[in-house]
DNA sequence: AGCATGATATTCT
DNA sequence: GAATATCATGCTG
């Protein structure tokens, strides 16, 4: 039985950036796979700002086929291919036409944690060695590899049933403000405190 | 523990 | 042809 109105609707996802990069953490983001669902907290994220962020692939406004996802309705999914072998998976934000999104970095797994496992290392969870538990969901590519996504999910619309973000439990969530990860080509904006995550969470990439 | 390196392919110049 | 919003591995000490 489905609860609808747990899943994030459109007004949160066409936000400021940055609000929506915050109140991310703690969501939970749910991705069926032929009926199995694969769930996990959002517990770090990073907000790319478009035209005035050089380390963002939108900066200045540029159009490119992969930047597609970043120039449509908010909660779109954009899913783009790095390093020759992963996946990042980001929500795209504000009004259709502006080109900002939050890059999810890390997710603490709920549901269908042996499917992650098995995606990851071949064998479940119970079997995986304290080195690959730690390292199961805690950085954007291999999140996305725990969660099968891939380039079929880039465009994905968040609010239908296939790929989604629902709301987590009540709870108080203390965050940190940071810089981002892996842009130091970025000039200025290297330094902008861009990057959230939940205090003393286990599955965040990077203190 | 922390650092250096290599893997790998799509995208854009 | 160069760069890349990364990760795993294999050193070092």
């Amino acid at each position: 039985m489905e609860v609808a109105s747990l899943k994030l609707g459109r007004e949160f996802y066409s936000r400021d950036t940055i609000t929506v990069a915050k109140e991310l953490l703690g969501k939970i983001l749910v991705h069926d796979v032929d009926g199995q669902l694969i769930k996990g907290k959002i517990v770090e994220t990073e907000a790319y700002l478009g035209l005035i962020d050089k380390a963002a692939h939108s900066y200045g406004g540029k159009k490119t086929k992969r930047l597609e996802a970043m120039y449509s309705i908010p909660g779109t999914s954009y899913i783009f291919f790095i390093y020759g072998m992963y996946y990042c998976f980001n929500v795209v934000t504000r009004e259709t036409g502006i080109p900002e999104a939050v890059l999810v970095r890390g997710i603490e797994p709920v549901e269908g944690i042996d499917k992650m496992s098995n995606n990851r290392f071949g064998k479940n969870y119970e079997d995986l060695t304290n080195y690959q538990k730690k390292n199961l969901t805690n950085g954007p590519g291999k999140l996305s590899i725990a969660f099968n996504l891939d380039k079929s999910l880039d465009k994905e619309d968040l609010c239908g049933n296939r790929l989604y973000i629902s709301e987590g439990e009540e709870e108080k969530i203390d965050i940190v403000e940071t810089t981002r990860i892996g842009i130091d080509y970025a000039e200025e904006a290297k330094d902008w405190k861009l990057r959230f995550y939940i205090k003393n969470n286990a599955f965040v990439s990077k203190k």
